[in-house]
DNA sequence: TTGAAAGCGCTAACAC
DNA sequence: GTGTTAGCGCTTTCAA
């Protein structure tokens, strides 16, 4: 049995593991030098029109495929970023679209990792940092500070919407404390003094929202009429915890819901008892989620950006990952707060009040 | 400078690509061979007692970590299987739970891409293709028969809930034609004669529930008093549809939805225009999503099993890709369909209706 | 039980 | 412009 016999054995086996086509391969059947491939494959200057040509032929007809791991293991470094993102949360699909582009743009590529009912934030960090990534950026991160303190001694880490304060990792989100100032505020200006913050009690951003909320009617001299009531991220909470709200606070008009999820269950279940939205009942969320938009819902949502936090996230992981030119990576955590602004729908009242 | 201090000088430096500690670190701080650190590592039998707890200290406190591109790259496989989701599908998310789950059981791990509004499933695919993915799972498939037959040339794929019926690659997916059928049933026994079918062109899965539908009720001789409108599968679509459907079917007594997601924009929309759900208009949907359980919609819904889907998928993939023992993969395209089953709640009716 | 040597598929340095 | 050589971090023979 020739050489030749040999290598064309070797190609349609396809077992298991599956013998793929390799640079070798497309090498040889071209008759040059395995590196030579690599360079037309590459597209990089160092090959004549002529052998590029010819290699790119060779290389479809065989069908070549380069193999990216072989590739970042002798450049010695990955050009990857870690995302880490949780299945169940609608919002963390734009964020993945946007980090995507904007990773693309920083010539990096992005391995993401799914948080799911049975698969917590540890495990997927840890998958992610065994494809050697060289960032990670975690979207709604709820693990100890001190967690993602020992894991950013490894690799630069990035929180997108969470609250930390830490001075070893980034940190990126929307600017909480003022989002709760405007929807109160926009409250007030329609007349509402009776309004109930719905929080989620262990979910980044409640904890800056909760204050503020208490901070900010205690100045208007609300006080009294107000309420902090604990509930949840998601629809049925929103829709559980309203109806016990309204039991215990029947006369409120307005309520701040922790996110749009749960100012959907509010509206829904506060209409099917009987509450109109907005006449009798007032709803603002937070994120200006697609769902704000739906015909039957129309919420007035605090807006956070997806684009804006997705490129401050990728930009602060790349600037510690590459401590490019003059280079002044902060030695320090870095906490950025992206502004917000109101989006009124009408589940706020008439979108234009002329009197208030 | 000696050895010692190279090496140390070495590890904290961490620039750009980030030098790691490699199994050659550990080896030589441990001064054992690096093979040893290998075997030691991987649990493997060839080791002395003493040695493996002197090199797993030595590892832990130089924070050692194996590089999993390496490994797979001498191992000439990667035991990865690729899955193909859509980030915006909350269904997918409940997927991707139980495919890691399958996957781990077979002794593969599983490398996401996510499908966006920005980023084609084509390009999904290519990205797990470069990272030497040995099977493809895809959640929600709407390329071309031909694209994923020239696809599956390469590497097995299997599609989830979509309708092929290609015999180059294999599917599962639910029983559509049967759901519709109990879906029509149970409207029936529950009188209603005026039924529509709101359905989402394009969208796998709908082909098939639409021809049923029709078939379904002409049998029952109720072919005037249907009909099919066109929507889509979000909340959006339903709602705008029921709108424009109630309008030309004003004495329509219940709908079909494609899924949960357009039924909850079924139901809201009505109740916003007045109707009352079931008394008015009987709803029932597909997919017995989690949303279909929340207090104020308690959606009738055809339940497909997502544990079962997956682990049919990851099984039929990893059967190709292992042509273990006997080893008889199917030479051909297999298509599973698994059994459907129809989830009573409010929404078509009262639960425990006594007479029809 | 341990070590030495080879090589996975690729890129980078240098010779020709 | 092209080929040769070397080596990324690991696993896998094969010897010792």
């Amino acid at each position: 049995m020739s050489d030749a016999d040999a290598r064309d054995a070797r190609r349609p086996v396809r077992p298991g593991g599956g013998k793929r086509v390799t640079m070798r391969d497309v090498a040889d059947a071209a008759g040059v030098s395995q590196p030579l491939v690599s360079i037309v494959m590459r597209d990089v200057p160092g090959a004549s029109p002529e052998s590029r040509a010819h290699v790119l032929e060779v290389a479809s007809r065989l069908g070549y495929r380069r193999d990216e791991r072989a590739r970042m293991l002798k450049q010695g470094r990955s050009r990857l970023i870690g995302i880490v993102f949780h299945a169940a949360q609608p919002f963390h699909g734009e964020l993945i679209d946007e980090l995507q582009l904007a990773a693309r743009e920083a010539g990096y590529n992005v391995s993401l990792a799914a948080v799911t009912r049975r698969r917590g934030e540890a495990d997927a960090i840890e998958a992610l940092l065994g494809e050697r990534v060289e960032g990670l950026v975690l979207l709604g991160a709820s693990l100890a500070e001190e967690e993602l303190e020992r894991i950013a001694d490894e690799v630069p880490v990035v929180t997108v919407a969470s609250q930390y304060s830490s001075a070893r990792f980034d940190s990126v989100s929307m600017d909480d404390a003022r989002g709760t100032e405007l929807a109160v505020q926009h409250l007030r200006e329609r007349g509402h003094t009776r309004i109930l913050y719905l929080g989620a009690p262990g979910v980044s951003g409640d904890e800056v929202r909760t204050a503020t909320f208490l901070e900010a009617t205690t100045a208007a001299g609300l006080g009294d009429e107000v309420a902090v009531v604990a509930g949840g991220a998601s629809e049925a909470a929103g829709a559980k915890v309203i109806e016990d709200a309204l039991k215990h606070h029947p006369d409120a008009t307005a309520v701040i819901a922790f996110n749009d999820r749960s100012a959907q269950g509010v509206v829904a279940q506060a209409r099917l008892l009987g509450k109109r939205i907005p006449e009798d009942l007032a709803v603002v969320g937070f994120d200006n989620s697609e769902q704000a938009e739906l015909p039957y819902l129309q919420l007035t949502s605090l807006a956070q950006d997806p684009a804006q936090l997705a490129s401050t996230a990728v930009e602060m992981v790349v600037g510690r990952v590459d401590p490019t030119a003059e280079g002044e990576a902060p030695r320090t955590g870095e906490h950025r707060i992206l502004p917000t602004k109101l989006v009124v729908r009408s589940s706020s009242g008439d979108p234009a009040p002329s009197s208030r």
